[in-house]
DNA sequence: TATTGTTATACTCTATAACTATA
DNA sequence: TATAGTTATAGAGTATAACAATA
């Protein structure tokens, strides 16, 4: 080993002594994330499966080339996640006829119960534990910031990228 | 296949119209990690080294037990991360002469300067893109309500899970 | 015997690319 | 030939558990 050592004290690093608002927002994102993983793992679905469930409901319908590109994720990946659905009884591949290379995605009724009477509720407990500590003027607030936020980082509004390899501590 | 199919119209599906703030968190949270972790490949870093780097510059000493507890990451995943930052020499394993398992974990000079001097900038700048669209006093109001989220959750300041398994799409 | 750090192994998740069918 | 969906394979990243050294 080269080059010599110092730090006998703490250092600062350039970086400044709290955290800033990106990593503040990385952070309780992460933290948001896997309490939601939690809460949805009771229901026995994966965020993955719950986000795909809500996609569905709020634009039946689509391709899942269409599904696949809006989320940013492979086709073949979308395959396996659809299935899992399917087999619940939740969604429905439907054949265009107009061209049957196409399947057209659409809820169930038991797949809308589940979302409007099981899905729906955990979401809403989610948000409010995760707003625990603002007011409702500050919630409001809030929103506005990040929306803002989202807007100008060009994100769309209902779909996140939880899918590139990231992992970052401290 | 049974239960019929409903839904030829767009559904709601019981969770608000617009993404609620803890959706938003997580969301705009993704994106930064992502964005991140762009800005630090052009260092030939990952998120996760550049954490542990800014983990070791602000408190030097601890041993890796330690630090994986903190981090809540295993030990022998951590062995790896001080590895690939000792090759680059930026930081150095000490023995703890009193109790001869551990190593104490310090920057080198070389390391105490990367951090200051290239990564210090990366995650300024990164913070700037990130809050664009907000002004000073929005972004330290932004602050304080992270902060505040932050402390409810009982996260440590400078250390956030991005290890869980999540992926969330939608 | 307990603890620190390390190594070895296995498992999960994901993307890439080959394959089938429709057009 | 091109496209939608599927299947198969391989790679990255991670945790679990066995291991060696020190106490």
């Amino acid at each position: 080993m080269m080059g010599g050592v110092s730090a006998k004290r703490p250092i600062d690093g350039g970086s400044p002594r709290r955290p800033g608002n990106a990593f503040l927002l990385a952070q309780i994102g992460a933290h948001a994330a896997a309490c939601f993983s939690q809460r949805v793992a009771e229901l026995d679905v994966t965020p993955a499966q719950a986000g795909l469930l809500r996609l569905v409901g709020r634009e039946p319908g689509q391709s899942q080339q269409a599904i696949a590109a809006k989320l940013g994720i492979p086709p073949s990946r979308l395959v396996l996640l659809v299935d899992s659905l399917e087999d619940r009884d939740w969604i429905e591949r439907r054949r265009n006829p107009h061209d049957r290379r196409h399947y057209a995605l659409y809820l169930t009724d038991l797949g809308t119960r589940f979302l409007g009477q099981q899905l729906g509720p955990v979401a809403t407990a989610h948000n409010d534990e995760i707003c625990a500590g603002l007011d409702e003027a500050e919630r409001v607030q809030l929103q506005e910031f990040l929306e803002r936020i989202a807007a100008h980082q060009g994100l769309v509004p209902g779909v996140h990228p939880g899918y590139r390899h990231s992992s970052e501590p401290t």
